[in-house]
DNA sequence: TTTTAAATTGAAAACGATTACATAACCTAC
DNA sequence: GTAGGTTATGTAATCGTTTTCAATTTAAAA
């Protein structure tokens, strides 16, 4: 029950013996009121402490400042991330975020979607879920006109902008700095390549090696789930199979988490034996007794100019140009214990 | 832009040849439209896809079906697993999660109250800021007959519902189990006590050592602020004014790993020297080589019962019924090897 | 002083729903 | 056949703004 009756424009025109469509002008600061009550109008507003009524404006603008994040889940780092850097970056701009999560199912998903439009949401942010494919429910927010950001994992839709991380790149940097560091038999440890991310993760091994004219083996090349427990299955079965390696990258931190762990409980040494690179750079990286090399993605910055990418759709949209922005973020390697073979000198 | 021209129940209407307000009653399911025109409308609405403008709908109603939530950071995991379990808790009801920071600034978090409540947000959650103690901007959100509910870290408000966890009872298990180990001189690093929560850790250590009749030194008590760097130095300060102890426990389990660091660079053995027990069970802690005992707080556990509490508040608002709810979780002790001291049998 | 243009203001419609009240239609019973 | 009751529907107000259009006042020009 609001105890506190609000206060509308009508209000203040009844103290004031003016009409309430002057009311709105002044406080819109309109050209098309006097100097005088204009300024008689601002001081009633702030005496009486009004409060402009944002679901009327929202009603009758059909703009409500909010906007909507989905992502697959809400307390993994990287997207809780991701989303403090959109919040940051739009609540200054008078902008809610409001989010939602799939569960990395596509029927959440469009769901998700189905209930933000029929808020009236003003733009929509999303990484897809493992299981989008038919993209129709993403069609809809296109339909209907709703600005529409990719973040990290994308759909090549036409004219959607999107903020990703070059995981290409990324790849290639990991596993040319084991290269450098004197590792020859690299396996890949991917991720399920239906997602984008992974394929260019992979993509990116790949080329590595070809660059530096390193056979690629087949037998080195997983394709696992990205669990401590996959990575500890994965390098168990390497070793089981006999298949000689000197190295790891892992397009995943907790899959080259387990993969460390099975190496160490069968007293391999890391890096001196193995050396090991992940991806992701999750907080754990950093704080292991032999903290783990691994590509750290940003993300905060990647929410941050993802916020930045829809507020320069928003203008352009009003000019009525249509813009599509592919941005492609930097990775970066942190070099860390798990690859720093100490003592060798490698020419290439 | 919006392309599709959404359609309203006066679209409906004139394909019907009725009025606005039958359409209207018979989407509600009113008993006072005949089953015939109600069958027609609902056919016609499926047709046209009609979709209620929920803007329309909070505009007269005064419910939005939004609530805000206001941690310090979202992407600190524990507050983001409690936004977690509210969003999924409360998404099946048809509301919507809007998630504010307030970067442990009471200024901020005032800010986002103000613009919360007037977006006219059906409730707020909020773990209150490091540096609330004027509680002005919170009495705000009960003047204005909103549903408040705070959650970990609260503020004594009377009528207001609060979900916290028994960090009293946490820290008295934590202490206790370093007891059991046969651990006597037992250190505390405490967090700031300004915040309830780690005066209640205080509080629970203190305890656990009356009950086993332990002296209570205050050279063993210190207070830090939460990270990797304060554990370290607090450690080191410790060693080295030669103070003498067997075991700390820690507030933050950043702290305990800054002084893990620091025992294990001066090759103090840990357990078998020295016992560590951290708080919150960050994910870190399992991944450890030497994974650290923590005192774990079911945080989305947290965030559910929050919501359970704001919905059965927003019924009993509507019988007008004010009740005060406080629930209090059992926080639970994640036994690992940073306090197991092998061999060692403890009778007490 | 009158004419004309410019500057202010007000009335009313609009956004899309809900709902109190009024009305019309239909039965039932005397 | 009419009084009275029930049922179904329509009219219009309402939520709080913005905005078009018209009306009025004011100022400037002739």
């Amino acid at each position: 029950m609001r105890q506190k009756e609000k206060i509308t424009i009508y209000d203040i025109s009844k103290k004031l013996n003016i009409s309430a469509a002057t009311v709105s002008r002044a406080l819109n600061d309109s050209n098309r009121v006097s100097p005088k009550t204009k300024e008689l109008v601002l001081k009633m507003a702030k005496e009486l402490n009004y409060q402009q009524n944002t679901l009327a404006l929202a009603l009758k603008s059909g703009r409500t400042f909010n906007v909507g994040v989905i992502v697959p889940y809400i307390n993994h780092t990287f997207f809780a991330s991701v989303i403090r850097g959109i919040e940051e970056e739009l609540t200054p701009k008078g902008y809610h975020v409001i989010i939602c999560q799939s569960h990395e199912d596509v029927a959440n998903e469009a769901r998700q979607i189905k209930t933000l439009l029929n808020t009236h949401i003003d733009g929509i942010f999303i990484s897809v879920s493992k299981t989008t494919e038919d993209l129709s429910h993403i069609q809809e927010i296109q339909d209907d006109g709703v600005p529409l950001i990719f973040f990290d994992r994308k759909k090549d839709i036409r004219g959607v902008s999107s903020v990703t991380i070059n995981d290409y790149e990324g790849a290639f940097m990991a596993t040319e700095h084991l290269i450098k560091q004197g590792y020859r038999n690299i396996v890949h440890i991917g991720g399920d390549s239906k997602l984008e991310i992974y394929k260019h993760r992979y993509d990116g091994y790949i080329a590595a090696l070809r660059e530096y004219d390193i056979a690629i083996d087949s037998n080195l090349i997983l394709e696992v789930s990205s669990t401590v427990e996959a990575g500890i299955e994965a390098v168990k079965e390497l070793l089981d199979k006999n298949i000689e390696f000197d190295a790891f990258f892992s397009a995943s931190d907790y899959v080259a988490l387990g993969g460390l762990r099975e190496l160490r409980s069968r007293g391999i040494k890391i890096p001196e034996e193995v050396g090991v690179v992940g991806f992701s750079n999750e907080p754990f990286t950093k704080y292991l007794e032999c903290p783990l090399t691994s590509v750290g993605q940003t993300p905060m910055l990647m929410g941050q100019i993802a916020a930045q990418v829809f507020l320069e759709q928003i203008n352009d949209q009003s000019k009525s140009v249509k813009v599509e922005k592919k941005v492609v973020l930097m990775p970066e390697l942190y070099e860390r214990e798990t690859s720093s073979k100490k003592g060798v000198t490698v020419n290439l």
